[in-house]
DNA sequence: AAGTGTGAACTTTTTCACAGCT
DNA sequence: AGCTGTGAAAAAGTTCACACTT
């Protein structure tokens, strides 16, 4: 138990943590205190087998024969995501998208706090959204410094969007969630993740012509 | 050339499809005939060998020595993906997200056309987004019937979720994106895919900790 | 000469299956 | 007896490297 823990875990590990934690989440509401791989994994809908050994990967929380202590594992996974820190977010466009995804409830919890709205249109500068008010792109590296930002969503089109990449890069941002439909070239030691929801119906148009 | 097609195409193979089809286009647009693996993968972001992989799954549609041409292989892509069928998209829910959702540039493009968005709050219902009218997700099968609806696009609140999709299993719509946050049990037949922005969210705050 | 198409090697991810704790 | 933790096996996905076609 002297840990393993590699450097970085896989990303579909991630992604399942993320699930897992959400699980135990439920439990914690529900007063459940203990599971076993068996209940956690068709809980966030995936094989025991693949949990414990993505768990194993943090390091053994659990114990045998018995199986996980719900608030000590949420903990863990907690600090491993590194959800215990304050994330800041702003919002780049304040478009029908971006002006959604400032009042989205999932950004709210787990300390991500959206503390600054931008977008470059003089008609929407100055208007508010929620208890924000849009900010003008140009005052960017400002408003990073000012709130401390250090997460950015970026809801612009895509024409904009390496620019933006760019910017943020260069006043510090490192991680970056895009939803522009377009790759993205990635300054170094940016984190740039893409939600793209054309590819996904793309691909469902695939899967309901197959069937 | 008498295809090893196989059933069922990789999904990671799916998603790089779609990749590839968006830079075809811009090279459609910009007037350039033909095209190699090298050029096309650096547009598209991957490597040259996977994507010379990818496309032998559909056949092969190169020449040796030569590259590709680029409307041949745009045109075969999208014949694979399924674009070249008309899909009607039904949005459910009409709160800041599905109304985002509803005008998204992305959906209008290939095909997919927003045919209808329906809510349960009688403060939205009859309300006007875009050139549609938001409709009482009650006469659901009544708009699925009359609009012909084939995909559904869920931007409902997590509780909602798990019975509007086993309501659109009901009545024959079998694709489904999901924004909602939590895992769903799948009706037999139906293909749903999720789109979690907390998860996104929490893996960028993983990586931001990491460096 | 140039660039595809593809077996083979390699890498990563998932699943199996069971030893080892409690 | 029960359930974890994990090596080993299997499967899936990616990259290499080169024969082959134009």
């Amino acid at each position: 138990m002297t840990e393993p823990e590699p450097r970085v875990l896989p990303e579909a590990t991630l992604t399942r943590l993320t699930q897992y934690l959400r699980a135990l989440n439920a439990f914690e509401a529900q007063g459940t205190e203990r599971t076993s791989s068996g209940v956690l994994a068709k809980e966030a809908g995936v094989n025991p087998a693949i949990l414990r050994k993505d768990l194993s990967l943090l390091g053994s929380y659990g114990t045998r024969g018995v199986g996980y202590v719900v608030t000590e594992l949420a903990e863990h996974i907690n600090r491993t995501l590194g959800l215990t820190k304050d994330w800041r977010v702003a919002i780049l466009g304040a478009g029908n998208l971006g002006r959604a995804l400032s009042g989205y409830a999932g950004f709210a919890s787990r300390g991500f706090k959206v503390r600054a709205i931008l977008d470059t249109s003089t008609n929407l500068i100055g208007s508010g959204v929620g208890d924000l008010v849009v900010e003008p792109i140009g005052t960017l590296g400002e408003v990073i410094r000012r709130e401390q930002i250090n997460i950015a969503v970026l809801a612009v089109p895509g024409e904009a969007a390496q620019e933006l990449i760019d910017a943020l890069a260069a006043h510090g941002v490192k991680s970056v969630l895009s939803f522009a439909p377009r790759p993205l070239r990635i300054p170094a030691g940016m984190i740039v993740r893409r939600v793209d929801l054309s590819t996904e119906l793309q691909i469902l148009a695939y899967h309901a012509v197959q069937s």
